[in-house]
DNA sequence: TAGAATACCGCAAAAACTTGCAGGAAAATC
DNA sequence: GATTTTCCTGCAAGTTTTTGCGGTATTCTA
């Protein structure tokens, strides 16, 4: 295994567990503590996790690090979530997923919109309740890690009796040919009933994303009917998409 | 458990109780007395909190605008806390519902301990998901209000596939005859599937709420296991729930 | 003011960390 | 393709951090 790749996995870990111990990187990845503790320095020298006696905590600025990058990825989001406000109509019936950009954009909307939203995510839901004219819906299910959303059967389950007009959700990783993928089981089976079970669906996605791929298939790009991202339509990365068809806010 | 771990979970504590004694710090995190002084020495140096003889307070220069909850537990709630407490073990299955009391006895929950836990409050899960050793689901359905719970058809259906152990609520009102009422149809509903899914359950009643008789029955008082009250067992109101055969924590 | 609770100090053991080094893998250069 | 250079990794030795404990000092409370 690559040391990059062992590295952005420490950083995964560390994104949905917020805390690691040295130990038990080293039996989980197996090599030496001694390495563990190389790249958690390294890791930690570059300001993408907190090192501290024992192992690793996540770093309290930068919530969202599992992607390695120098500038504040804040600007994107809030980039990408101006684009998709206006898509956002008065009484329409909304599947939303967690994450930070749709956290974001759930603090653009106009306080006083009358709404029905289905959300698996537990901060999405929390603030959501405060507005007096949205129906709030919780998805049921398994919670999974620190992003505090519900994934699994369950949320399946009761995504079969809703028939919504959109469904808003953050792209994990988005190709031109594969299409939409995962790198958790669970999550992509959720995500998949989550646009299934509307007519639109919206993805929001951060362009460092764009042309990965992850083991978990979701489902092609022309079950998307828009996406957004930060940066301009005309940007040479978004020329294969284009090409396959994918709509751009 | 990790230094910096520890100390982020006395700066919660703190914050949302304004005061803490080193002794149940110690009891509470497993970790000598000595431990917890050094702990609230380095956190008073770097100006988080303010430590004094015995324990140590919320920093007062920084009034906490971030936290939702200000309120401190009431004296009552507290004592309904700690006995309810002894009656949650390891590996067991437990259905939670919302409500200030119930939210204080997670945050008294050791740790480490290892459960499942089916709850229907927004907030309960948000909790819980950050003790690394329980898991987490939340029952799906229509939230209401401030009190951020689900309620309604769709948490009596995933109740339905649940076998628990046991079920802690909160009781809105009790009746030696009448049983248990609440004012609201869905959350009465919700109430009796809950305590319907799990062997045993323990209703939290504040004692101004004994005697009391709503609109809409839940079940009578022998599908109780056990109430818990902060009103000791001897006491004159209670005489006729005993006799009805409700036991006491 | 006495007794109890709490705090502090120093010590020792265990765990974790750092550093230098050497063997081997990967990359670059010729 | 061969050789050089750089990088990566595990090991061992020595250092630092963390923690609990016993003993003593300080503070609180009745």
């Amino acid at each position: 295994m690559l040391k990059e790749e062992r590295q952005n996995m420490i950083l995964e870990i560390i994104a949905d567990r917020n805390k690691i111990r040295s130990a038990e990187l080293s039996a989980h990845l197996k090599v030496s503590e001694d390495t563990i503790r190389r790249d958690l320095r390294e890791l930690a020298e570059g300001g993408f996790i907190k090192k501290v006696h024992g192992g690793a905590l996540a770093n309290p600025k930068t919530p969202e690090s599992i992607h390695r990058r120098g500038s504040a990825p804040l600007a994107e989001m809030q980039v990408i979530a101006e684009k998709v406000l206006p898509s956002i109509k008065e009484n329409q019936v909304i599947i939303m997923d967690g994450g930070v950009v749709i956290e974001h954009l759930v603090s653009l909307l106009d306080p006083d919109i009358s709404l029905t939203v289905f959300t698996n995510s537990i901060l999405v839901a929390d603030r959501l309740v405060d507005f007096s004219s949205v129906e709030v819906y919780i998805l049921g299910g398994k919670i999974a890690g620190r992003r505090r959303v519900s994934n699994g059967i369950d949320v399946i389950n009761m995504l079969q009796e809703v028939n919504a007009d959109l469904c808003i959700f953050e792209i994990s990783s988005i190709h031109a040919d594969i299409g939409l993928t995962g790198n958790n089981r669970d999550i992509a089976l959720t995500q998949k009933a989550m646009i299934t079970a509307a007519n639109h669906s919206i993805g929001l996605c951060l362009s460092e994303r764009i042309g990965r791929i992850q083991p978990f298939r979701i489902t092609t790009v022309n079950y998307l009917s828009y996406l957004a991202t930060e940066v301009p339509k005309e940007s040479g990365m978004l020329h294969s998409l284009i090409q396959k068809g994918v709509h751009f806010i």
